[in-house]
This record gives C-alpha cells, structure tokens and sequence, in this order.
DNA sequence: CAGTATCCTTTACGATACTG
DNA sequence: CAGTATCGTAAAGGATACTG
C-alpha cells in the first residue's frame, strides 16, 4: 500500500497523502466539494446549503481549499458585492470518488444501524 | 446529489450519510482501514504500524470501528493474551475507494504544493 | 452580502501511570 | 501484551457583534 504512516507527528505533517487528504476528506471540506458540484454558489447561498455550518468555519474551510487550488473566489463588485466559489478542475477530480463513498455509505446506514444495536445492546 | 446537508446540529448528527462515513474516513479510521488491508494485526503491530498514534486514541477508534461493524477483535488467551483485529467484510467495502482516493492524493502532491506556494506568495 | 474579530465551549489528542 | 484511568493541552467549532 502507499506510505500513509508516520514515526512522528511532524513525519505524518510532511506526509504528502496526509496533506492533499485533509483538504477534500474533512466533514466540512467534503460537504463543500459536494455542494459545489453543480456550480458555483455565493457564500451566503453556500451557507443555506450546507445548514449546520457557521459564517467563520465556512470561510476557514473556503480559504484552506482556495489556497490548495480546490476552488476559486470571483468577486462581482456590486453595489451588493457578489461573491461566489467554484471547483476547479483540480477540487472536481475527487468528486467521483467522494461520491462513491457517499453512495456506499447511503446504501449500509441499515447495516450499520443494526451493527450498533447488537453491540450495544447485551 | 444524496441529502448529505442539514439545518441543525442535531439533524447532521442523524443523517444517515454522515453517520457511517464518520467511521472510515476520519484520519485515524482510514489509516486503520489502510493498515489492515492485507489481513490481521495485533494491537501492537497496528500501533507499530501506525506510529504516530498514541495507545489510548488507538483504542478508541477500533471500538468505534468495531462497534459498527467494520472490523472483528478476535482474542487469543495466552499467556501472553494476543488480541488481533481484522476488516469485516463490511469494512473491506470501502477500500477500494479509499484507496482510490489516496492514489489520487499522492499524485497531485506536486501541484497542491505549487499552489500554495503561489497563494502565500503574492 | 461578504468578511473579520472576539470569546467561549467542546472535542480530540498526547503523555503517563497502573493492572491482569 | 492488551487494556483502563487520569490529567493536561491544543485544535475545532459555535455564538455573537461589528464593518465596508
């Protein structure tokens, strides 16, 4: 398997598969890659979308993937200012397998559901 | 695209999607996943393995893990007792996208680099 | 509307010591 | 060797207020 393991913590920081990793694959990170799929969104209508998510850890996330090159910002000066994200091609290559996973995911929540229930319950 | 958004806290903690993927894609459980991909380890040599993650944290997670089903804890009364875990076939069931999407990472190590560069830079 | 700043809580994690 | 318990720290996140 490729090398994902580390001796360190600065090792596993300097890991090449950690760091381009931790920019799609993150709970907040995903929901974002997943949201903009269809096209760009405004901030604010990003922030509808993804519900559950508040104003300073949705420009954290923005910021960390536009500084990787997973999306970019394009600002329409209005007045009312317009901003809106977007994959680039770059932020879109891990989509199919992020779907993939939520698919799968979708499909074993019943599985699981039980899985848990056995554990827990004797 | 699957309902994988919410409006409040406690509608993420329910969604289905989101439950199960927490059990494989954190960076703890996917390492875990990686790690025993080819067959059984022990608790130590998943430690070893792993490097970077403390006994405690190690611990935790391959309950999660077990506890949803993904991987079995097969005990060996010894003495010396030799407690080894392995993937369920549930829990082989992502690897291929997990593993898809490391390949992935590993390759675009060099421009997500460049990006960075360029975005810190100016 | 988009963005920043501040404060506070919670969660994840690390380190270490102890037990069968 | 595997597992548990305790303590402390650091990071992530939530709430809110304020600005152009």
């Amino acid at each position: 398997m490729l090398q994902v393991t580390a001796r360190t913590k600065e090792e596993a920081e300097m890991c090449p598969v950690r760091q381009v990793l931790s920019q799609v694959m993150g709970k907040w990170q995903m929901l974002i890659v997943l949201s903009l799929e269809d096209g760009a969104l405004r901030f604010g209508a990003l922030k509808r979308v993804m519900g559950d998510i508040t104003q300073r850890v949705l420009m954290e996330n923005l910021r960390k993937m536009e500084r990787d090159g997973h999306l970019t910002c394009t600002v329409d000066p209005g007045p009312p200012v317009a901003v809106s994200y977007a994959l680039t091609p770059l932020g879109r290559e891990p989509l199919v397998h992020l779907k993939a996973l939520t698919l799968w995911a979708a499909g074993r929540h019943a599985a699981v559901t039980g899985n848990r229930s056995r554990y827990d319950a004797p």
